[in-house]
DNA sequence: AATATAAACGGACTTTACCCCGCTTCGGTG
DNA sequence: CACCGAAGCGGGGTAAAGTCCGTTTATATT
């Protein structure tokens, strides 16, 4: 008989107490993070504030940039909603040009209210984390096409608009990471550059 | 008297063996790179080889990343020369789109050519080296004026720019690293993508 | 040439990410 | 309910970045 109905699917579910360590995992970095920075938070660290021994912090999320990858999740999650799901027009149904400009602005806000975290999850080496960029490129492809925008080199274009997007926040933009006042200008200067790009691009 | 004609220069010039130790470790550096790949060049490594204290590396560098940023350097001013003062159409005198996309893609040829470095160069916490984006940005923003581009977030649009360029190459793609193949076809691929980025920008 | 001093040097020390592997616990099975 | 295999756990061990500070050395000055 199977095992269960998925033919090939995860060779066995996750263990009822990994599920429990790691919620308390991210919730304790989440406090960590709320009371000292991300810099603060080391593997050591957050083990021994969550009680628990330092290889299943590993065993967990692999890699320091994982636990952030994994805090980024459920907003990222959450976002992903809204873009596909939810009203316009950064949900379906509004003009698509119009779409690309809010989805821009959205990222970018979403960026900038991430920021710390959101570099933390840059692993140094392994080239980006996940679903983040790629669902901004299958995205941002999409809606070129749909709004009529006829190029052969589409898919490199949507590369580079989404860099454009992502890019600064996560390459070029300083930001002193502690006591940080909003600065909602950069998400402003970003925005209108954003907007800009994209309407003389589909015109 | 004064010590120097230049009333605030440099406190001191650099001294000679400082001089000559900076040149031996990144010559010792430069071969480690070429035998065993950037991944392989530790600090303790990189000082044992070159006969120097580990100390000495650090005064020298300040961090790993200043390393590959410094054995970058020379390959940059080199390709900086032949922007700002070589024959167009790269250089002055074409059309300033023209030269908006010889630009684009002779940067991604040197980020193709430079990639193990250029990423090494990276700082985990600093936003990013110094003249590399920031030239980059002031050219692109400088050529685009000419070209006649008036849009009020030009500096926006500038910052993005650079890292629709550059950020494919630093953050998305990814690249074994070792013996790696050339890969002509990225090369293509993002020029193709930032000659129809920039043609569209600038009808 | 002798000297004073700032710069440079070396290497031990600290911190932190990440690996390893023997022991424990979960949870499915007869 | 007792058993068993796999998944999970713990924490000591390793490697590498970066810091510190006492010692050495280049160079400007007299």
């Amino acid at each position: 008989m199977d095992r269960s109905v998925v033919p090939f699917g995860k060779p066995r579910a996750e263990r009822a107490d990994a599920v429990r360590n790691r919620e308390h995992l991210l919730s304790t970095a989440r406090e960590m993070i709320a009371e000292q920075g991300v810099a603060k938070v080391t593997m050591d660290g957050l083990a021994e504030r969550a009680c628990l021994g330092k290889g299943t912090v590993f065993r967990r999320f692999g890699t320091r940039a994982g636990i952030f990858r994994a805090l980024l999740d459920a907003d990222e999650r959450h976002f992903q909603e809204q873009v596909l799901g939810g009203p316009p027009p950064l949900g379906p149904g509004a003009d698509p040009v119009e779409r690309l400009v809010v989805y821009g602005r959205a990222r970018i806000a979403f960026l900038m209210d991430h920021h710390a975290i959101a570099r933390a999850a840059l692993d140094r080496d392994r080239p980006i984390p996940f679903g983040d960029a790629s669902l901004s490129q299958l995205h941002i492809r999409t809606l070129l096409a749909q709004a009529g925008v006829r190029i052969p080199s589409l898919n490199g274009v949507a590369i580079q608009l989404t860099a454009a997007l992502e890019g600064p926040l996560l390459l070029y933009l300083r930001r002193p990471e502690a006591g940080t006042p909003p600065e909602p200008e950069v998400v402003e200067f970003l925005g209108d550059g954003w907007q800009a790009l994209i309407e003389r691009l589909t015109r």
